[in-house]
DNA sequence: TTACCTGCAAAGAGTTTGCAGGTAG
DNA sequence: CTACCTGCAAACTCTTTGCAGGTAA
């Protein structure tokens, strides 16, 4: 674990007191360079498999809703029946394997701008975002 | 109830049995002309001030499910802790209002065309959904 | 030391299921 | 009559909360 003082500055400025399970908690979620796509229960699964150590479920929770307060993660939609969040909280587009069940990211880059030719009185559009559903093509 | 007998083949073709509980739910969800956004609570209590009959959470769920199977419904992806379903089941996209947390119908009119400029090899594309996010503009 | 944190287990919310009595065909 | 349906309550899944013992500052 490399960079243990960027994450618990990181814990602090989201009020929270850095702990060996909360660094384990960065350590998954910010310790890479590809953004990365989880479920509370993944999450803890990985903790348990990569840094061999544990931490209960309350903790987890605790601690990525205090991220998601922040904006340090996303919650995504997608039909589920669980919540499934995101280390990139720019606003971006997705794609879903129906197969896999998988996230892809879609960069900015990879979508059309979009243009809305409609718009609410008195409300402002704060984000648009795509989900582009991908199927095994047989 | 007008349509009682389009409600009965309906249901039929959903595998269910026309019943007192199942003809209020379709008096409900499809004697529209516009577009329904819903979730199973919602319905109930349309359904008892509306019909001013009462139908078991059970039931809806039962019955909602077999439409969904069937296509008659669609369930819609919001950040969300409960289900949303649609009347409207074409692809189609949405607004979402974050202050009063309801979802308005965009129609492909309203939509320029979407280009995707990436593919996953062995993936064919099987929809795609907007979902536009508005909010008080002060 | 004090305030905060952890892990467990219990509580909550939404949804599904099992079952005994009821209804459509 | 038989298979299916209803409503209730119990069960289940995901998430949040309460609390007693533990830890950071």
């Amino acid at each position: 674990m490399e960079n243990t003082k960027d994450f618990k500055k990181k814990l602090r400025s989201a009020g929270l007191r850095p702990t060996k399970q909360r660094l384990s908690i960065c350590n998954i979620l910010f310790n890479r360079k590809q953004t990365f796509h989880f479920s509370v229960e993944e999450l803890k699964d990985i903790i348990e498999k990569v840094d061999k150590s544990k931490v209960s479920l309350a903790t987890i929770y605790n601690t990525i809703n205090a991220f998601k307060n922040k904006g340090y993660l996303k919650k995504i939609s997608i039909n589920s029946d669980k919540s499934y969040f995101d280390t990139n909280t720019k606003n971006h587009h997705h794609f879903y394997d129906e197969d896999t069940k998988e996230l892809i990211d879609l960069h900015d880059k990879d979508v059309q701008k979009i243009k809305i030719n409609k718009s609410i009185s008195g409300k402002k559009i704060t984000s648009i975002e795509i989900l582009v559903k991908v199927a095994n093509s047989n």
